[in-house]
DNA sequence: AAACAATACTGTGTCTCACACACTATAGTC
DNA sequence: GACTATAGTGTGTGAGACACAGTATTGTTT
């Protein structure tokens, strides 16, 4: 139908997944429980996408990871390296240029101002 | 270097684009001259993104477009179809969702509340 | 007690998009 | 006359989202 719509909708929610999991792995946590919070506040996100994107980032070095196995159920932790946090500071400045920049477009469709 | 770094940041300028060229696009446009609006305002854009993404979003129905030859250069003029709009207001809708559910996760990282 | 759903992952393949690179061609400028 | 800016098209390539498939354990239902 018009899953080609909604394509469109989560390109724009690319990327703001890594900033939230950045953000909220500053307390350690596990993919699976990260998942539901992501769902919980509203952003929607596969658990296919998730998982990968975990371990990505922990290659990349903004996450660290450490099974924890003293439970009956072994889950890998996450934690934000701070790495990570400096990663999710850069985020947020753009993300706070990105909301200005629309913000100004709203406004003024096409002017000349200043070229 | 840090590219890698960048890229995220890259990610999370996606969609962005999109939503800043169909409102800008309300008024008829053309590609190059999109381009350096979006640069003027602070939306960073490759031309070899742009271009190929005005194409896709024409073959998506998103856009109507129509060569402009009665000037001395030749310019393909970009407009947002109703469809298109529709499509806008439903970016504007998820970019307004997303900026609340990030605002939520900056002030309680994790949480049991109501589940 | 067996069946099933929920939990908590890993691994591989496909498709789309961003961007690089390579072009074409015209309008001004030095 | 060379160079830069303008205004595009076309063809890669690599990375990420997500589908699909599979593993294994825990808790619940019948």
């Amino acid at each position: 139908m018009s899953s080609e719509f909604e394509a469109h909708l989560q390109e724009l929610r690319r990327g703001t997944i890594v900033l939230a999991s950045l953000r909220m792995l500053r307390t350690a946590g596990y993919g699976y429980r990260l998942l539901q919070e992501l769902e919980h506040r509203g952003l929607r996100t596969d658990a296919n996408t998730l998982y990968p994107l975990l371990r990505r980032m922990e290659k990349q070095g903004y996450l660290t990871s450490e099974w924890n196995t003293d439970e009956a159920r072994p889950r890998k932790f996450y934690r934000t390296s701070s790495e990570g946090i400096r990663l999710a500071e850069a985020l947020d400045g753009e993300w706070a240029a990105l909301t200005r920049a629309l913000a100004s477009i709203t406004d003024h469709p096409l002017t000349d101002e200043e070229h």
